[in-house]
DNA sequence: ACCTATTTTTAGACAAGTCTAAAAATTATT
DNA sequence: AATAATTTTTAGACTTGTCTAAAAATAGGT
């Protein structure tokens, strides 16, 4: 068994494998925990004892195979909750994620396959992110930044890469949600803020806003 | 902020304080808990600086005001998700019991009360224990043990003393459910055993099932 | 290749929660 | 009231997870 320390750490490296593919630094990972660097050293002799990550002094880690599924899993418990908590309960997009960071910890694989059936076996959280299946496998859908969208292209709002309540919030205020059909009118290259259509209506994004903007052309 | 550990010595404590009403022993908790007499002390001397239990040294403990608020509080948090895993997961009520375990412990006084609105604002969990309101009062209905009941007296099974999966699950064999009729046609002055009629049906009792069923008397 | 800046690891400490074994206090028995 | 049995507390130790400060290794720049 895992305590919820070590699944929070599986985590964390199992995010951060998806962008590097090189090993995972020490350093990395005590950013996203909030966690200093040496905390991180001794968690991961730990978690190589257990065989769930492979460990290189000063070269930092990458999980095995077993490490990989259970972090699958309780990525896949995460975003089943978070469908959970907006689908039946209410909650906004914005207020869920802090819960799900203690549900996805409970064990009781009853439970998480009766919310899955329960929610119609969803294949993506409230932000857009694929939740795994049961063996840990997950489909990505092919989706672009607005960022790298060019003047005319059209498509469909499905993501967010920054799920702080800030910026879901301030997405909510611009009229700008999930399903959403969006097309680029202009892009500024002074500042590369873009003008968009979305709902018949004219809206100003800035560049910040258009690096955190998944959207699926069509 | 109670860890986990802290809010079930309060539940324990508050559950002790339900029979005694005199100062809860160390022994008491300690068996309750599963854990050594050495170690309550401890948590007591801890919980006893934060103000929710007073503690004489060598004569045991009592909640305060605060601390009985707190651990109706998990009460509450405990059965109704107890509720929502049979009502709404297809839970049988002799499976529920450890996933509550884990479950009253996640802090999100939104989750709660949606989940309580969800549920319909259910007044008893699938044992028939009382749910505590939001402020922690909980009112407890007329009931009495089957083993109190005399000859051709009836009434409706509306709780367990024992919530053991073993109990719940000789009970569903046996076709005693929350809500069933009963009347006492027997008492036996040998083995104190019963014999009932549920469901049109004549059925034998043993003193110790006798002793773990709530009958509220018609 | 050498020096410097950065990253990572080690060493030692601490808080929370638990345990065993021994001492102290309470309660029960004669 | 004295002694025996039981309960409770203390003392010291251990585990998990964290931290700071110092040492070691790596990576970068000239
Ligand atoms: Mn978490
Ligand atoms: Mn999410
Ligand atoms: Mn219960
Ligand atoms: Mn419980």
């Amino acid at each position: 068994m895992f305590s919820q320390s070590e699944e929070n750490y599986l985590k964390a490296i199992y995010h951060l494998s998806a962008i590097s593919d090189k090993g995972i630094s020490t350093n990395s990972i005590a950013e996203k925990l909030e966690t200093k660097a040496s905390s991180v050293t001794d968690m991961i002799k730990k978690l190589s004892e257990k065989k769930v990550v492979v460990y290189k002094k000063y070269h930092g880690v990458h999980l095995t195979e077993e490490g990989s599924k259970i972090a699958a899993n309780v990525i896949r418990k995460h975003r089943l909750w978070e469908v959970f908590l907006v689908d039946k309960l209410n909650f906004s997009w914005d207020e869920v994620h802090d819960v799900a960071e203690q549900l996805e910890h409970i064990k009781s694989p009853k439970l998480i396959n009766q919310i899955d059936a329960l929610l119609g076996f969803p294949t993506h959280d409230p932000h857009g992110d694929p939740i795994p299946d049961k063996d840990g496998n997950l489909k990505t859908i092919d989706k672009s930044l607005l960022s790298t969208l060019s003047k005319n292209e059209k498509g469909i709002c499905v993501g967010v890469d920054d799920s702080s309540s800030e910026f879901l919030q301030f997405l909510d205020r611009k009229g700008i949600t999930l399903g959403k059909q969006i097309k680029v009118l202009e892009r500024e290259d002074f500042d590369d803020s873009f003008s968009i259509l979305i709902d018949d209506k004219k809206l100003s994004i800035s560049k910040k806003i258009a690096n955190n903007l998944y959207i699926k052309k069509t």
